[in-house]
Parts: C-alpha cells; structure tokens; sequence
DNA sequence: TATGAATGAGGGTTCATTCAT
DNA sequence: AATGAATGAACCCTCATTCAT
C-alpha cells in the first residue's frame, strides 16, 4: 500500500496547517479536507475521526524524537546528546514549523486531551532526558549536588521557552547560522549553570 | 454594588474548576451554571458571553502578577524581585491551582484565542521581567555576555517548567517548607547559570 | 388612579418608539423599559405581559378611528366623511407616525398574530367604511354599478398606499398645506373613478 | 446539479407554508425542516441561515414579476400591461397562495427586515408600474393632470387592498371566471378614475 | 476509492416573566 | 410603587460522523 500512506500524510500535512491555524477544537473536519483538496468523507477512510488524527500527528512527533535521542544513546558525549534535541526541535521547526507550532500550543502543556497514551509520550521524553542528565552527573560533568529530573525541567524550559518565543513571533528560520546560533546559546546558558565546577 | 462582586467571583471560580477539567472548549456554560450552583441564564447578567469569563479570569491573573512585580521594583533587590515572580506562581497555584493550570495550559501557550489584548499581557510580562534581568546586568550582579532577554527566557522557562509539571502531576503544595525548597531550587539552578563569575 | 394612567401612557409611548425600529418581535422589554426610563420590571405592574402592550397599541388605534368616523355619521356628508377617515390617518401620521407606522407594518396586514378581537377591529372598520359607500350610492352620488363593498378597497387600497409610501419614506408632514394637498388628491382620484356620472 | 435545485425548492415550499402560519419570526428551523421531511441540519446545506430563505422566497417573489412585467413592456398596450400584473398577483395567488400571503403581510409592508437589497425591489417595482403610467399618459390613454406616481399609488393600493382581503379572508381561487371577474374589476375601477375623459 | 448529501446531538445566547426585597 | 436579580424554555446554528451512490 504505497498509496495509501501517501494520502495519510496529505491528510495530516493539511491538518498540521488548519490545526496551526485554529488550534485542534477550531479545526474542522471540513476545512482538513479542503486545504488536503479532498472530500471530507474521504478523511474517514483514512482515519478512523478526528481524534486519530490528533493522535496520528502526535505520534510523529514522538516517534522522530524518540528514534533520534535513542540513536545517540549509545555513543553520543553529554553535549552532543543534548545538542541533539535542541536540533530536533530547531529542525523541526525549521521544515515544519505548524508541527512544532501544535506541539507547543496544543501537545506540550495540554491537560485537558490528556489521555493515558499521550501522558505516556511524556514520560518516556523525560526519562530519556533524565538518563542524559544521570549519564552527565556520573561521568562528573554535570553537576552532582541537583537531581537530574530537575536539571531535566531546567533544560527543557529553557527549550520550550526559546522555541515558544519564536512560534509567537513567528520567527523565520532560513539562514542556518542563526540556527546554530540559537542552538549553542541555549546549551551554554544551560551548561554554564548545570555543569560541575571544580 | 458589593454583591454583584461576589457574584461574578462565584461565577469565575466555577468557571476555573471548569475550564481545568474541560479546557476552555469543553467547558459548557451550563457547567459553570451547575457548578456555581446559579440558573442557567444568570451568567449572562455577570458577563457578555463565555469568552468574557475566560477574559476576566486572565485579566484576574494578570493584574495580580503586575501589580506585585511593580510593587517590587523600587525597593527590591534582584534576588528579591525574581523570588517575588516565583513565589507568585506557587502561591497562586497553593492557592487556586485551577488557575494556574488554566494558565499553563490555555492562556500561556495558545497562539490560537491570542489577540491583541491578551499578547500585550505577555508582552508586558516578559518587558517587566526583562528590566529585573537588565538592572541585574547593569549591577553586575548578572552575567553581562547574554541578553537580558535570553536570561528572562531561561529563567521563566525554567519557572513554567517547574509548575507545568507541578501541574502534570497534580502535586499538592499543602507543606509550606516544600513551596520554599522549590522556589530555592529554581531560584539558585538559574543564578547559577545567570550570575556574573569572578 | 391618575397617575396610573400617565404611567401606561409613558410605557405605551415608549413601546410604539421601540416597536418601529425593531417590529413587534424584535422589540424587548427590556428596550421598551429603557426608552421609558423605568425598570423593566415595573412594565408588569402596568400590563399582563408583552401581549398586552401590543393589544393596548392596537386599542388606542382603533378606538380613536371609530370614535371619529361615529361622530361624523349622522350629520356629514360623504365627501366630509371620507376626508373625515384620510385626516384621521394624516393627522395621526403628523402627531404620532409611530403610531402609524405600526399600524401600517404590524397591524394592517398582519395574519399571524391576528385573533378574533384583532380581526373585529378590521370588520367594524371595513364596515363603517362600507356604511359611507352604500350611503353615497343610496343618495346617487357615488356610482351604482360597483358594490360598496369594492368602493371600500379602493378607498382604503389608495389611502393606505399613500400612507405607506409616507411611511417607507419618513416623509415629514410639518407643513399643514401639504397634508391638504395629499387630502385632497386621495379624495379626488377616488371621487373620480367612484362618483357617478350624469 | 439538477437535484440541488429540487431540494432547495422542497426547502422553500416547506418554508412558504411555516412562514405563512406563524410569520418569519415564528418560523423555526424546525418547523420547516419537519414539514420538508428532511433533517434538521440538511436546512444548512443549502441555505446559509433563517435569513438566506427568506431572501431566496423574496427574490423569487420579485424576479418572476419582474421578469413577467419587462416581457410586456415592448409590446403591450396599457390596459394590457396593467392586467398583466393584476394577473401575476392573482394566478401566483391561486398557485401559491402562501407567497403571496407572505408578500402581503412579511415583504410589501414591514419596514423592520428592509435593507437596502429588498428596498431596491420595491423602488424596482414602483419604477416599472410609474413607467406604465408614464407611457399611457404620453399616449393620452390616461388623464394627464396626475402625476403617474400618484397613480402607481391608487392602482397598487387598489390591487393590494383587493389581495389582501382575499388573504384575510382565505378566498379560494379555483373558478377560473371568478378570476377575471376580480381581474377586470380592479382594472375597470381603477381605469374609470384614471382614464383620460373626453 | 471517492463524493457530498444527510443526520442530529449539542451548545451558546436571548429574553419574557417571576419574585424577593 | 419600584428594582433588577434570577429563572429556564426556546431557538439558531455548528459540525463530527454516517451512508447511499
């Protein structure tokens, strides 16, 4: 089924835009089929409803995360691993930005569709950011005296913080050196305060 | 009219309890009704429409958090002034949690009901904890290599991290002694990273 | 009880304002309160409801039209009674056009909210219009060949045209000369094709 | 799409019936739906709202009058235009007897619901019938001391008052004679007033 | 696979009316 | 006599989902 997935994505490329645009509750099933330039029953072939859509985006995102940091896991050092989902992210907004655009607005902070899937998502993200963290307080170079989850809300504050400022003001990302800029300032900052001095 | 006051605060804190359990969608006005134990039409004597109540209850948490930043500025020092916005946060959330998680979850975030009023709320937010990061700099308390504006980056997404997953959790905060530990936690992780080194 | 009256009488002449910018339905207690000056629950110690005010507006309506054309049915001849029935309608225009222009958008077509009293009003008018016809032909001045009955449409027909198109223009009728002139041609135009000829 | 056109039809002949009986504001969705046998959200799919059936009930009202008068404007003589449109009132009456009550009683004379398109209908009308007028006075068909927008009035209201008391009444319409006995009263009454005199 | 007509539950809002004060 | 808070039925409209073709 070659085709198949293809249309799937057209559907979620359209849905990424539209739910970008009017957030998951204001986005209507119409408009999906619409800016995917088909008909709306034709979404209900692909997705069981909205809902599986929402979690079919979701699941993308976590999935490309996931899939990098593990790749890392092995034979990665500190700083490239963190460096390394700070780019996930930077990329991520650079190619698709309404994605990144969801996460932030609709994934990351959302209580209310919080279901036992999505919670879990959350928890295997902080779990492998904690074992970064762990990894860095045991080889000496973070520091020893702060527990790692909480060096783990720091680092991903900070993240968030960076990429939400620039989803507001709806920052281009084109040149890449402003990128790598953006990149190292956030690992510095979270180093400079994170790492152990001797 | 003192009554009517009292009316209105009724009304928003069932809408507070709510919109935490529902999101601002899923909350139906005949919910916040039931909940504020009133008829179905009364709301409608108290505020214009549904979206005025999610007005009011942002304009509520916004006042609150200038008005209490800008008593500091005079007399504070930057250690005091930054532990005034963390002890904001935990004590709103101590106090009214449902609050808080409306705002981590529905105002601090949504780029989808963000207009005009409410992004000049963030805007002021980020102006007044930008001159806290810029007196910090100038007295060389701070670090003088980054930005005022990326200090005040890292250290409320820091601080939103820190409550986002208070939040996540449901984490009670009933111990005063554990309100205090965190605010310290994130209070010294960022100067940490944020003071100026000799 | 005078002040009773004068204060059905504020009520009424505020709704008859109210009624003509929005119709009957459109008007709302509220407003009828508000351009009254009083509380709108005030309005029900005065009428039984909404209906009431309505039915009140009609009264007045008809009462005062039937007065008038009774008295002039002994003694008038029938060129004065039929002026008689266009300066009632002109002169109501001139002191009251909201009265007259309900009469003409909400009363004098309406089949929806007609109910037997309401419909009483018309028969007795059409019937005290035919009276003045049958009369005219009975003393040959009117021609014989066409039934009162139809004598009375075209009658009527021409002066509530005259008098709608008054209304759907705003025409102003402060100058008493041209509230003559626009007598004297209804009456003419009519005379002419209903007198009889020798 | 042949079949639109049927259900929007079906819609409006659903329409024309509930409209008749309880008038546009008491109307319901509902109702209309209930009597077209259809579901209540299907109204949606072919019409935007409540007012965009009306609207297509008074346009359809008009263009067809139009349309029937402009037809006899180039070759009709005068009594003939004029009995043209005594007889698209009538025959419309017999066929539709609701639209033209609805006519009578929610379009020719409510000044609430006019807005500039319904109020260019009417200027429309009373251009087309002053240019009938205008063309017999030329002709010396009619009487040459009245304005032909004074006899627009008389002929319009005749033909109006004479409708509406067939709607007040419920008058039936199947006897064809009975049709043309009405017809050429109203032409003949108006003609004997109107027509130029030797 | 594809269409879009059809369904109907659901929710926001209005407003006449009642009633405690 | 006067106020306006309180009630709740009613109604328009939306939109996810189903289904016949």
């Amino acid at each position: 089924m070659y085709k198949k997935e293809e249309k799937e994505d057209l559907i979620l490329e359209a849905a990424l835009k539209v739910i970008k645009e009017k957030g998951f509750h204001g986005a209507r099933m119409a408009d999906i089929a619409r800016k995917a330039g088909i008909s709306y029953g034709l979404i209900y072939h692909y997705f069981k409803n909205k809902e599986a859509i929402f979690d079919a985006i979701i699941k993308r995102w976590w999935k490309g995360l996931f899939r990098s940091m593990e790749a890392m896991e092995e034979n990665g050092d500190i700083r490239s691993r963190l460096l390394n989902i700070i780019y996930y992210f930077l990329n991520a907004y650079k190619e698709q930005p309404d994605l990144v655009n969801i996460f932030i607005t609709e994934i990351s902070r959302s209580t209310v569709n919080l279901n036992e899937e999505r919670l879990g998502y959350f928890k295997r993200f902080m779990e492998l950011t904690d074992r970064i963290m762990q990894d860095g307080i045991d080889c000496a170079y973070l520091r020893q005296d702060i527990k790692a989850r909480y060096l783990t809300y720091i680092f991903l504050g900070a993240l968030e913080t960076f990429v939400s400022a620039m989803v507001l003001v709806s920052q281009r990302l084109e040149d890449d050196s402003l990128k790598h800029r953006i990149a190292s300032s956030i690992l510095e900052v979270f180093l400079n305060g994170a790492r152990k001095r001797e």
